[in-house]
This record gives structure tokens, sequence and C-alpha cells, in this order.
DNA sequence: ACCGCGCCCGGACATGTGTCTTAGGATAAG
DNA sequence: CTTATCCTAAGACACATGTCCGGGCGCGGT
């Protein structure tokens, strides 16, 4: 039985985080489907594999269980926005000082993008540099998908 | 007694990071040198945790050791822009699809900074942009490995 | 020559991650 | 009812990470 993980704020190493992805992708699904899913993007895992990630993910309450049925529905808890902030920050705290405009700026002098994203970058960039700079108050989240 | 790390990419954990930093900082240092540099930072080690860290990452191939003197002085031999580079590159695969832009996107949405870095660095995308018209079909990605 | 101090080394141990085997229960098929 | 299936639970095991203790060696002072 799945430990019940309160308010502490758990790891996600990457082979949950595969899981994870699996379940964002459909919403939720079983063990052997999610088996499918993570087969077919490339990791070759048994079965019982999945099963345990999934059980570590639920002790630390990042998915839910449907247990009425035969075969366990997972649903995930946590969205990919969350994962994804959570593993930036902690690049930004432990290589950047807490700064994320100096990821942004290595990001940008070492990994080229495309035009079309620079364009789109720039326009957040000048929306952000409009801003009142006395107030900031708002961490605006709800975009479109990443 | 160090082993050869030959040509993998070894992965470099966060504890051995606090080690690495503190090198850079002062570009080379002995066991306690560094373990004081290190408890300045807030880390309270013993000399022999920053000891095996260091063993570790000479094994690694990622530190050498002068050992002539009474105490070794050690050395980095990796930068660390490319231990950000890695970072950010692992982050960016798993998470966003080898896609940087993704990412730097992800990180203006979520992460809010001053106007004045967002004016920095729309200037920095200008210059590139300007520098940089018309070549890049490709993505460009071939650091020299460590 | 001796003592103590600082240094390195080897080993240790708990926890986290990655991955799987096997036992045992429920279910569906014959 | 019997058997073949499928599922979960339990736990095993190797390697990585985080952190340290104690032994033994050499140097510097007295």
């Amino acid at each position: 039985m799945p430990k019940r993980a309160t308010n502490a704020v758990p790891t996600i190493p990457d082979s949950e985080l595969d899981v994870l992805k699996a379940l964002w992708n459909r919403g939720q699904g079983t063990v052997r489907e999610l088996l499918e899913a993570i087969r077919s993007a490339g990791r070759d895992w048994s079965y019982a594999t999945v099963a345990t990630l999934l059980d570590r993910l639920e002790s630390k309450g990042l998915v839910a269980s449907d247990r009425s049925e035969l075969a366990f529905v997972y649903r995930p808890l946590i969205t990919e926005q969350e994962v994804c902030q959570r593993r930036i920050r902690g690049l930004v705290e432990k290589l950047y000082h807490g700064e994320p405009g100096l990821l942004v700026m290595h990001l940008l002098k070492t990994h080229p993008l495309g035009p079309d994203q620079a364009l789109q970058i720039r326009a957040m960039l000048d929306q952000m540099a409009r801003e009142d700079p006395a107030a900031r108050p708002r961490i605006s989240q709800g975009g479109p998908e990443v």
C-alpha cells in the first residue's frame, strides 16, 4: 500500500520521469498500457519495472490509482509544467546563483535556436521590459502548452 | 589510487559540483583549503567528505592532483561552462525534446526576470541575429567532450 | 630521538535509483 | 472445476550518491 507523502517535495528521478511522460501523453493508463507506450518511446523495460516506478510515484503522491478495475488505472497528480519548473529551479539555484537571466543568456549563447523562436522570445522579452519595474507581484502561469 | 577514466562521460552529482565550485573559485587548493571554502559557502562537511569527493572526481578525470607537496594540491580539469552545458543539455533532452527554445520560453514564462535583464538579453538576441544572418541550417552541437 | 599533528588511504554504511524475479491471488477460458 | 492468464505485492540486487571513521605515515618542534 502506498504511503501518504504529505507535504514534502520528493525528487523525481529520470526513470520515474519517463513513466510520468507516458501518463501525461495519455492522461491515464494501466501498467501494461504505459509499458507499451514506454516501449514505443524507446525504453525497453520489463512490466515489473514500470509497476515498481508507478508504485514509487504513488508513494510520493505524484500519481493516483483507481483500483476498482482488474488492472489498476494510474493517473498523474502532477503536471509536466510543475516538473519542468522544479528541474529548472534546481538548475538555476545550483549553477546560476538563482538568477534565471544568467541561464537564459547561457542558453542563447551556446544553443542556437530557430528564427521563429527567436522572434517569439523577443516579443516576450519586450513585454517584460515594458512592465512596471516597481511592481511585479504576479507569476503568470497558464499560457499555452509548452 | 585514482582510476583512469578513459573516454566515458561521467555524471557529476551535486556534492561533487560543490567541490568543483570551490576549485573554480580559487583555481586550485588542498583538501583543507577547499573544505574551508565550502564551509564558508554553507556546507558543513567533514574533511574526509571533501577528500572522498576529490578522489571520486579524480577517478572520473575531472580534477588532477599535484602530489609533490605535503598536502596534495587539486586543480580542476573541467570548466564551469562545460558542466553547465552538460546539465542544460540533459534538461533540454529530457524535458524539452532537445529544443532549447522551449526551455527558454518556459523559463521566461515561469521565472520572471527584471526589465533590465530583459533588455540586456533582448539586445543580445538582436546582436546575434545581426551577426549571424543566414547561417543556421544545422544545430551545431559538438563541443569538445571531456 | 620522540611526540604530536596534519595528511592520505581504505573501508564503511545508509539511502536513492535502476531493474528484475518470483510468489500468490483473482479472472477468464475450456 | 481446472487451467491458463493476467495482475499486484514483496523483495532482491547492483550501482550511485552522500557522508564519515579510524589507521598509519611522514614532518616539524623540542
